[in-house]
DNA sequence: AAAACTGTTATGCTTATAATTACAGATGAG
DNA sequence: CTCATCTGTAATTATAAGCATAACAGTTTT
């Protein structure tokens, strides 16, 4: 499991929390706690679904999409995190004659799918905005 | 995410499908794709849950246990792979003054084991007895 | 024209995962 | 009793995945 579900949801909530909604890649490293190099390619990945703008030249950055408080743990998770529960070692597949070796990789990833469509569907219910507020509400408890 | 709850389904089908219900661990090592050292670690595990018992010396082997069929896929996960949801790798923590980056790891560590627990709750409806019926139905379609 | 950005690729480093080896301990067969 | 066979477990090596870093082309603002 990579991390860029994790940068994801950090970089949005940063902007967002930011007053202008706007930074530029090196001041998210630093509070990512990353390169720059790889802020740059999670946000241009979310930057071709519109979450954010760029602007490239001095005093650019990313700038936070106006509507992007309604996006869903569930939407970040499908575009960045999608097929990760499936390790990439998976069993069987062997020469034997066995109907377990033959088959269970099918059954293996009905399952494997199973799971993220139930682990996709509780990230849908959780936007944005709602990661913020308990950002927020960790700094006054 | 390792394999070993992959390796844990497909052992216990295995067991589950063979007439006296029994395999040692070379010849369900053949039938995993992988080293007999690996499937004895896993089936140790399951062995101390009490889903299978033992058997040392001559014409020894794992022999499941005769109410395994209602074992879960959410058991499993539990026993062997709770908590691979979670990156190694996390964002944050650096020496900022920014809220994002002082808060944000509690804040994911919620998330994804709110996560988790909805990934374990869909594995609970799934049993060893399905799993053995999907291999059984893949070989007569 | 120069400086400050993003976008992207290539390369090296580190960590996680799997394979392999090795051997002690247990058990049944002869 | 003794030997062959099996599990349990730890240590080591090999392979793959993930992350860091460097480099540079392309773009925009000043």
């Amino acid at each position: 499991m990579n991390s860029e579900f994790n940068i994801a949801v950090h970089c949005l909530t940063l902007l967002s929390l930011k007053k202008d909604h706007m930074a530029n890649s090196d001041e998210i490293a630093k509070s990512v706690c990353t390169h720059p190099a790889r802020v740059r390619k999670v946000l241009g990945l979310l930057r071709k679904q519109g979450y954010v703008t760029t602007k490239e030249g001095v005093g650019g950055g990313y700038l936070l999409n106006a509507d992007s408080a309604n996006v869903t743990l569930g939407d970040l998770y499908r575009l960045l995190a999608r097929g990760s529960l499936q390790p990439s070692w998976c069993s069987g597949g062997g020469e034997t004659t066995c109907v377990v070796s033959e088959h269970i990789q099918e059954v293996m990833e009905r399952i494997y799918n199973g799971g993220e469509l139930a682990l996709e569907r509780h990230y849908d219910n959780i936007t944005l905005l709602d990661v913020t507020r308990d950002i927020q509400s960790e700094t006054k408890p």
